[in-house]
DNA sequence: CGTAGTTGTTGGCACACGGCCAATAGTGCA
DNA sequence: TGCACTATTGGCCGTGTGCCAACAACTACG
């Protein structure tokens, strides 16, 4: 009689995804501080003590599963570039709404750090998913080679990207408004931007 | 002889307040779950179960603090409405930087809900701050009695708070920009949207 | 087919932290 | 001076987390 095994045992890849994705799903729930690792064990069918063994502490493990929910989904658009800036802005524009709707719209939810007292590791994780989404929109609006005035076309580009985010929330989450409505706040700020704001912060240098 | 006393009895406004001001200053330095009520109650020079008495949980504590900071500055400018828009606006951006740079610049930091994972009461509050900063613009530039697509102007407003709040940072802490260049940044947005984008959207109504 | 080796996995120990509450001790008042 | 009032303490207890040595599933080799 051969008896059968209490556990099953897996390769490390594979056990290390299970556990991943129960942590996702519970931290996408419930804030840090109302998930216990006994929770995450529990959803993941596995001991405690192996959350610590694949991914170190518990908020190592957070921070992971923050970093994939706040980088930009990767399926950009082919990037035709040509057109008028207007064209560009506009298709620029349509990718992000699209890419919002389309995606279980984890990322909109990944707001900057905590709500006080600053967390530096955590805030290093948000801002890099900021600049690599400061960086897609430049290519895709052909501005991802100005060399003037790099640093304020990214810091514009940074406000702008919060103002997006947040108008973001209004359409898909708060329903105050249509995305026709979103759309036409992102395309006129964004015009305002490239076309206004920086030719004359440019023209008056920063001190 | 008479032995001095082991420790000092205060009115319970006058400890609450010793308390809070503890909190405050840990809670402003790292993040919640890097502070314990130890080291509140050390900073304070008082037992820890001192806390609960006054403050309920640790986590009211901090709600309570993160509302103290979220909230914008009371000192509102003695708001002389006449001017035309341009003029008004710019009232309205030069009052917001001033406030930014007197403050010790708290509610800077009081970003969005916490990284992931919705915290429902942490939420109320910040959305309530944010809507009581919204009012204060909407009042500042003289719209605080647009009733016909009140929500779309404010939800407008929410995104563009956010821009304001972000460009505000790359002045002040990140110093990427000057006051000027964020000066033109908030002047040229709102315009725009006031001027531009809702009357469109008011053009074509939501879906 | 048995057996030793590898290592994914478990279970429990130790400790830190937060909520709670009965006892204590400043303090003003009679 | 003593008494009542209550601000404040100190410790108990449950919970959550990191850690680690023992264990067992699986593999390979004799």
């Amino acid at each position: 009689m051969t008896t059968e095994p209490r556990w099953r045992r897996l390769g490390p890849d594979q056990r290390r995804e299970e556990i991943f994705a129960s942590a996702q799903r519970l931290f996408a729930l419930r804030p840090y501080g109302e998930v216990s690792t006994t929770d995450i064990a529990n959803e993941a069918g596995v001991a405690r003590g192996l959350l610590n063994h694949y991914f170190g502490t518990k908020r190592d493990l957070y921070l992971e599963v923050v970093r994939a929910a706040a980088s930009v989904p990767e399926n950009v658009i082919d990037h035709a570039p040509g057109g008028s800036l207007e064209e560009r802005i506009d298709a620029a524009v349509n990718w992000f709404l699209d890419s919002l709707s389309g995606q279980d719209a984890a990322w909109i939810n990944a707001a900057g750090s905590s709500g006080l007292g600053r967390d530096p590791e955590l805030e290093r994780i948000l801002l890099k998913a900021e600049d690599d989404a400061v960086d897609r929109v430049l290519e895709t609006i052909d501005m991802a080679d100005v060399t003037d005035h790099r640093d304020e076309l990214r810091a514009f580009i940074r406000a702008y990207g919060q103002l997006a985010k947040t108008a973001g929330r209004e359409w898909l989450i708060k329903k105050k408004l249509s995305r026709e409505q979103v759309h036409l706040l992102l395309r006129q700020s964004l015009l305002t931007i490239v076309e206004d704001v920086l030719p004359e912060a440019i023209a008056r240098d920063r001190g």
